[in-house]
DNA sequence: TTGAGATGCTAAAACCTTTTATCACTTGAG
DNA sequence: CTCAAGTGATAAAAGGTTTTAGCATCTCAA
């Protein structure tokens, strides 16, 4: 392969062109200590006809600042990462700050190499997420010359994390259904060791509570095949059916829509049905689409940079975890408009 | 925040720590030039024993290599990026080399930013994703003065690019049902302006040749909906219908599947169905549970990592389209073992 | 005893940029 | 005319590492 590029240009070469001193040439570039308006545009001008842009390295060695962080997730489909990943780079991008993206695919040595690589790279920051709120960290962050933060994940009681909003996103869906006329509704959802699942859940109590209605939380699996198994369920005892059923995951949701068509019933006029995730591939696939609770991870992913912003820059920002507002995306399984 | 964090040791400690030149710490570490192995020893035990690493910013601004490569992808939803960045970056960690994400989102201005960035921080090469292997890339990198290759995308002539084998993936799709003792086998896929649909096509239709037997495509959409309607056009025709379908995307599938279903066919035992992609919330979740293409994507972007460390090494590259062989993956929806 | 050759270490330069301290020169006031 | 203050530019240092060239010191042969 033929390399033939002449090296980038340097701060010299712009010097060198303008006829005068690196210093100079320097000072003329960031508005510093005191320049002549005429030499400064001159320099400019120069800089600019020669496509001069300064050296992040040699930069970045002098000011301790590499205007680079790292992101470590452990997450492999991407499903949570990439847009999460987007919405920090999108919000530093403009600072001039890229990310690197560190998948640790749940291997501690790979975490760790991950780790080292960073560390050398001396980026000013490390934002850590997990698929689940609650798992532990993959590497130890405890004692990092950078500040770290924690997103889709709770760091510890001195740190900065983002999180969904499970309560209000619960109970944007469960009042959504209310609010179309619904009294007996059901909770459907993941396993009761998430945090997440057990927030939804109080949540989703505490809506049905207020109006004075009984609620029932079935606690189960992720995937389409616990939705089947819990119609099969519901049906085979006693009616009243419920009227509405708020899933804990999309896929869920999905597994239960279908079910429910299998038994001769139909969505939303016979039971309307809520997701959670808003994972693109399932709600919008689903039939009818699925009406669910979107956490807003580009949000969360931006939220979470500029707080790394604001630390890298020595900005006090509060400890503490922040809960990003969730929203409804409606669609057809609840017979809204 | 309190970061009451001393600076990071420096070269220049181990050697005030080793009672020797700050030249003769780096030829020990590096085991350059001429050293007593007694010093040596010294030097690294004392290195280690301060927990030095070097910075690789001063590093990379003498030897010209930053150890890091950006990879600049347009897809939105995870489903291809994380998993061949993970595999980039795997490949790549061990050589100390990390990774910037840049997620340019289909936004010029975006992508070009991310673009100054990533040669502002002088990175020894270029990956360009893209969601479509025929989409024009979203920014010219036609004159970088560092090496680009192509990953589930295809750059030009003099480039490096990997791509899934589509012709290869779809022969082993179609004699997997062949091997199984189907002979009327339907491709029921998306729209023909794809050039991985087009050559997945082919190939299905040089397997059927190949045993005399008819084919017949469909060409449509993405999307579970469309393998409704295709089903619904199949069973409103006359006689016979086809003994298997090869569908070109798990979604596809997953809706053909579904509608067959609704029409009182069972799969496989009335109709066998294979996939392409095995997007895991996909297939998995299909009823019965798919068999599927697998892309190999993190192999593919273990290629692209690789290829990318010679080229930064000065190493020669042959240019050209390298195919990575997909993989089939049998569950349940062909009645195979 | 001298010189060559080997050995072990080090000073200095280089990579590129920014900042500090300093220098040379001009201007205006006293 | 002198001095102070202001203006515009620059040399040098700093950041951390690696490499080159060179300096001592020692050994051994002649």
């Amino acid at each position: 392969m033929i390399t033939g590029h002449r090296p980038r240009a340097t701060i010299r070469d712009v010097a060198l062109a303008a006829g005068v001193s690196v210093s100079t040439a320097s000072n003329a570039l960031n508005g510093q200590g005191r320049t002549n308006s005429e030499t400064r545009d001159r320099v400019k001008r120069i800089a600019e006809e020669i496509g001069f842009r300064p050296n992040a390295l040699a930069r970045g060695l002098l000011s301790r600042r590499s205007h680079s962080i790292g992101v470590i997730t452990n997450d492999t489909y991407g499903r949570l990462t990439l847009p999460m990943t987007a919405g920090v780079s999108e919000a530093l991008v403009d600072h001039g700050v890229s990310v690197f993206l560190c998948a640790t695919n749940n291997d501690t040595r790979l975490a760790q190499l991950h780790l080292e690589a960073l560390l050398d790279k001396q980026v000013d920051g490390i934002i850590l997420t997990a698929t689940r709120l609650d798992h532990t960290p993959q590497v130890d962050l405890s004692s990092l010359p950078m500040p770290v933060v924690y997103a889709f994940a709770e760091g510890p009681a001195n740190s900065v994390s983002f999180v969904p909003d499970d309560c209000q996103g619960a109970r944007l869906a469960v009042e959504h259904l209310i609010s179309l006329g619904h009294r007996r509704i059901l909770h459907i959802t993941g396993p009761e060791d998430f945090v997440a699942v057990r927030r939804r859940a109080t949540a989703y109590r505490g809506c049905l509570d207020a109006i004075g209605e009984k609620s029932e939380v079935m606690f189960g699996a992720w995937g389409e095949e616990w939705g089947h198994e819990a119609v099969r369920r519901i049906l085979s005892r006693p009616e009243p059916r419920p009227g509405a059923i708020f899933c804990g995951s999309d896929e869920t949701a999905r597994g239960v829509i279908d079910a429910l068509r299998d038994h001769g019933l139909s969505v939303p006029s016979d039971i309307a049905i809520v997701g959670f995730d808003n994972w693109h591939v399932v709600a919008a696939q689903t039939r009818p689409a699925l009406t669910t609770i979107d956490m807003g991870l580009k949000e969360l992913g931006r939220k979470a940079g500029l707080a790394m912003l604001d630390l890298t820059q020595g900005k006090p920002v509060e400890f503490g975890i922040n809960a990003i507002g969730c929203s409804l995306v409606i669609r057809k399984s609840c017979g809204a408009v």
